[in-house]
RNA sequence: GAUCACUUGGAUCCUGUCGCUCUGUCACAAUGGUGGCAGAGAGGAAAGUCCGGACAACACAGAGUACCGUACCAUUUGAAAAAGUGGGGCCCUGCGAAGGGAACAGAAAGUGUCACAGAAAAUAAACCGCCCUGGUGGUUUCCACUGGGGUAAGGGUGAAAUCGUGUGGUAAGAGCGCACGCCUUUUGUUGGUAACAGCAGAUGGAGACAAACCUUGCGGGUUGAAAUGCCAUGUACAUCCCGGCUUCCUUUGCGGAAUCGGAGUUACUCGUUCCUGUGAUCAGGCUUGCCUGGUCCGUCGGGAGGGGUGGGCAGAAUAGAUAAAUGAUGGGAGACCUGAGUAAUCAGGUCAACAGAAUCCGGCUUAUGAGAGAUGAUCCAAU
RNA sequence: GGGUCGUUAGUUCAGUUGGUUUAGAAUGCAUGCUUGACAGGCAUGAGGUCACUGGUUCGAAUCCAGUAUGUCCCA
């Protein structure tokens, strides 16, 4: 059974591994989503932790990415499945920041859409690296 | 009745499933996790940060200056800002009744500015004109030119021209005098709690601008949760530069004093408070135990450039985090829209706009959909 | 969270303190001359709601208030 939780623990807080993402990460892209990710020592328990933004420079209002990053949470939450658990080592995590690149703001099902064919993109290209 | 403008109030409700944040509790686990149960979980503006507080840190005998803010009266609410009600004067529209407006101390303390035009733009002033008068010429009761003087009635300019009308007066004129009126200051008095208004007397006739400087009254200690406190981690009590280490008394005790020096008083001054004020060595001087100068050490104050950390807790809340919790999808009620229908009703759709708490309260300002109410404008119909 | 400063031609800036005079400079743009042609040079010209709204004033880019938007600073 796939788990549907995505707690605190869960999420990308630590503003030291956000800024390696950014410097370092790996890209895929799948409109209107594009994910950027790397390998890290293990923070919590789960072998994956994701952080989700909406750029300030195409949404001017806290509302909008407030509704983008949550509906983008939702797709995720949905379908964490799709990276399987025994993808990397235990000592280490996959960590993941989802960027919103559309400038209009879409409904749920286009995000989810997205979020599939972007996680799917991502566990593919992660076997054929290891 | 429709449309538009403006304004008031208004900001949907119940519930299922999968999830989120926090709190309490129970069980399993064992520093962190998992699950069950119960409870709480965005706004009228959470926004702008324009005000006022709470709270915190630093400072604090006191006084003055500067700086900043503020400015009709009464009353109610309030901790204060502010808001409400009523009133006064001012400005605008209107014949008036009345309606509307604002940021309402002072231009008669002083300084400054007032383009263009105009003679003159502020201790007034003589361009045309008017009047008196000297001279010259002519076609000689008059006219022309020219010199001196008086004059702010009239003209024209301007946003604005130094009280208005009448009358006396005069060569012509003039608040120069007088009458009535207008206005300033001031005294008395009447009404009013007061702002203020009326009346009487005296005094005078003064341009506008204080959202120019400024003056007067009143108020304000400064800085803000990136404040502040604690724990942990880490590093270099290192380096360089500038300045100070005075005088007097003395019972000789590293004692006392100062109008010397430094620091604080967080913009400045006075005042007040507090603090420090050595030793070694070399050279010179003489009054022979003191003075002057240099170097080194020490200490006090100020600064520069480096090195390191950049985690957590409190502040912090019966909403509450720190890449920051409310989302997705159903059902029903209600409201509205579209279509069908004479109607009951049926089918479909939407639940919107502005917008998301970050220490907390009270105001102000700005943004704002549907439906409802008030006001105004236009159009149509009827009378 | 708190504070500071700005907004003027396509672009970068003067002018704002201290109100009235033509809103000016550089660069870019257009046209002409120069060249066989280009670059460069020379000459001429166009281009402005002075961010927006309201107020004070005879008069506002300038003063005052509000709004919008941007820059910088503070641990």
């Amino acid at each position: 059974m796939a788990n549907f939780n995505l707690r605190k623990s869960d999420r990308l807080k630590r503003r030291k591994v956000i800024g390696a993402i950014f410097s370092s990460g790996q890209g895929v892209r799948a409109f209107p989503i594009q994910l950027i990710w790397t390998i890290a020592e293990r923070q919590g328990l789960n072998h994956i932790q994701a952080g989700f933004t909406a750029p300030r420079k195409k949404f001017k209002r806290a509302v909008d990415r407030n509704l983008i990053k949550r509906r983008m949470r939702e797709a995720y939450r949905l379908n964490q499945g799709l990276i399987p658990e025994g993808i990397v080592s235990d000592d280490k995590q996959i960590v993941v920041m989802c960027i919103y690149m559309s400038r209009d703001i879409l409904a749920f099902d286009s995000i989810q859409k997205g979020m599939i064919k972007a996680l799917k993109r991502l566990a593919d290209k992660h076997d054929r690296i290891d």
